[in-house]
This record gives C-alpha cells, structure tokens and sequence, in this order.
DNA sequence: CGTCTATTTGAATGTACTCAAAAGCGGTGG
DNA sequence: CCACCGCTTTTGAGTACATTCAAATAGACG
C-alpha cells in the first residue's frame, strides 16, 4: 500500500484526475532517489536536469554571492516540489545550490521526460501551471514582505507560517533566508520572549 | 493591419500556434478598455476579475502597508500581462492596487472567459503555464536580490534591466519598486557619476 | 571526549530611515 | 502665456535598523 508514489500521486489529484494509464505513464518517468544530509543535489552554475518532489526529508536551495554570502531562496519538506526554475526550464546554469539537510527521499523527473509527458498527458500542462502559480505568488507576497516589513516582522510571519520548516532547520539557515546574519537573528530572538 | 489584438496575438505566438479559429475563440473573450492616468483598474481588498494585457502606455500594481507606505511589486507596460495573480487565480481579496501611470490601453480577460477558454483550447494551458513560469523565475531573482543586494546595487540593475521603464516612471515609484525611501534613491543618484 | 559548528553577546560601524526644508518641475486656470 | 499650486526631487541632520568583527558559550556528531 505504501509505493514511493502515494504521496505525489495525491499531489497531483489535488489539480488533476488521472486514468490508470496515464498514472502508469506518469510514474514511470519518476526516478527514486535518496540522498543523505549535505547531499548536494545541483550546484550553482551547472545545468539543472531535474525538478524533484520531496517524499520525506528536508532541502534547500540556496545562493552564494561573490562574498560567499548565502541566501536561502526555499526550503523543501514533504509534499513539495523543488527545483531551480531558471536552470531546469532553460536550461542555463543554475542560480542555486540544492542540498538535503538530513537524510531525504525525493522522485526525479527529468527535463526531457517532462516534455515528453506534456505531449502524451497535456493535463500536466494544467498541473504544472497550478503548481507554478502559487509557487509565483509565494515569491511576490515574499517580496513584498522583503521590501516592507522589518527583519522581525518577518521573522514573526515565518515561524508562524512554517512551523514544520522552523523545527528542522538551523537558525542560521533561517536567517539566510529572511536575509539578515545570524546575530542579528539571534539579537531579535533574545527581545521576543 | 492594426487591430488591438495584433500585440497579444504575437505575444501568444511565442509560445503556442493558434489556428484562426482558435484565434477568433481567444479574441473574443478580449475586451479593450481605454484608461486615462491615475484611473485605477483594480483596488486592494476588491475581488480581481480580470487578467490585462497591455496594448500602449504603462500599469503599476502597489502594495500599501497599514502605515500608508507603497511598496511597487510591478510595472506593466506595452506587450506585458498584469493581474494581481493571487485575487484573480482564488478569487479572494486583492493583495494590491493597478493603477494606469498614463492613458493606456489594454485588453482585459476575465477569469470567467480564461476558465472556458483552457476547456476550449487547452493549448492556453501552456501558453499561462510558460508566462507564469517566467514570472515565476523573475519574482525569485527579484527576492534574491532583495535578501542580498544594497539599495545601490538593486537600482544599477534595474536601471539596466529596465531602461525602457525608467524613462516613465517617477523616481518615487522606482524607490518603491526597489524598497527605499524617495530620499534614499536621490542620495544615491547622486554620489553616482 | 574532542572537535567543529551554531548560537549568543557586545562594541563599533554602516546602511537606510525620518523629519524638515528648499528647490525643481509640470499641469492648469485665469 | 505665464503664474501659481501641488507634487517630486534634493539636501542635511539626527536616528534606527542591521552588519561586522570578536570572543565566549553551547550543542551536535563522530
């Protein structure tokens, strides 16, 4: 009862309905993969083949500038998609960095296969356009908040919108991704309580 | 040779080929609207109804904080799709206001029309599917930046990116695109060559 | 246990904001 | 057509938010 599918097949009826056929075409694209913590999965710079759903296990996706400042663009846990949008749809080089922070099993699908089921099954067409959209609209209440609220407040809205995301990862990775230094983090945790 | 819909027919072209049947089912769904400087096309808080495209002129969708402070999230001009996704897409409370920055001409489409035009021709499926996937990619460069990059950097880049907007827009409005205060982007204006 | 990294704390600094006031600019009406 | 009004832009002083650097403490992991 348990397969390495159940969960993104659930995913996917969330948008769309699938024959059994077009399950079986569909999952046969889908590579399971584990990767261990600190696993890198893509690095900045190279061309990202694959768009990853997350089973179990936590990543991120992250970018370092020329001052080897990392920023933390998303976090993945259970039930969500990851991938380096730019690098995978045009196939340039990465902007990011995606790394397992402990332990984690993700299904791959490749760049060509997803083309491929665009063609045999166009309900992904639909799928992926919903899974786009609100991906869009996270970024941009993002920014949004990025530009005017202050570190706090942002820290506020985070812990309370991912308490799961909070409980497995560092405070240092939290605060790369709110975009202040961990002693800044540390000095707006210390006055909260 | 000049209809309102030359602009958005080539727009669609990029991504998908439309027969003139499909053509004629897309146009009219279109309605063009004509909107003079400072007219507000949508109002934080209203239910989007529509998705735009511009046909001439220039759109800004702003968000206002509870302090009256205007964050821009983005400028539409000639040949570019504005909407505030999150009302539009859940037909929920608009997270922003659209305003016309001068008179301007766009082809509204409702989310009604779009709903029975992904049934109608799917292919528009893919169409949004890669519209959005850009938008996508654009608003995480954008946080991206914001996260890691000083007020001066964001502005050099945007000024390069951009040029065709800075010429008309007001520097208050890029300041609130990039997060700053008016009295911020003029000091750094002015310690530039 | 020892080592390595994360977190905390504090002082000095830099980036960006607020408030205020003056100067510039554009549209509008007389 | 020009004078005025309102808004934008500039400039400057004082302040707040957040960083850097340094050092101490606490945790995690082999």
């Amino acid at each position: 009862m348990t397969s390495p599918f159940d969960l993104i097949l659930r995913n996917v009826a969330k948008h769309i309905s699938l024959d059994e056929k077009e399950v079986a075409s569909f999952t046969t694209l889908l590579q399971k993969v584990t990767v261990s913590k600190k696993d890198i999965l893509l690095r900045q710079g190279d061309v990202c083949k694959y768009i990853y759903f997350v089973n179990s296990g936590a990543l991120r996706a992250y970018y370092v500038d020329k001052h080897d400042k990392e920023t933390t663009i998303m976090f993945g846990v259970a039930d969500w998609w990851i991938t380096d949008m730019y690098s995978f749809l045009n196939q340039q080089s990465a902007l990011m960095n995606l790394e397992a922070l402990e332990s984690s099993e993700v299904l791959e699908l490749s760049k060509v296969d997803l083309d491929k089921l665009y063609v045999e099954v166009p309900k992904f067409e639909r799928f992926f356009r919903m899974i786009i959209q609100n991906a869009y609209v996270r970024e941009q209440v993002r920014v949004i908040q990025s530009l005017s609220m202050t570190a706090e407040e942002r820290y506020t809205i985070f812990i309370q919108k991912y308490p799961q995301i909070v409980q497995r990862v560092t405070q240092k990775q939290i605060a790369s991704y709110l975009g202040i230094t961990p002693e800044f983090l540390s000095t707006i945790r210390a006055r909260k309580p």
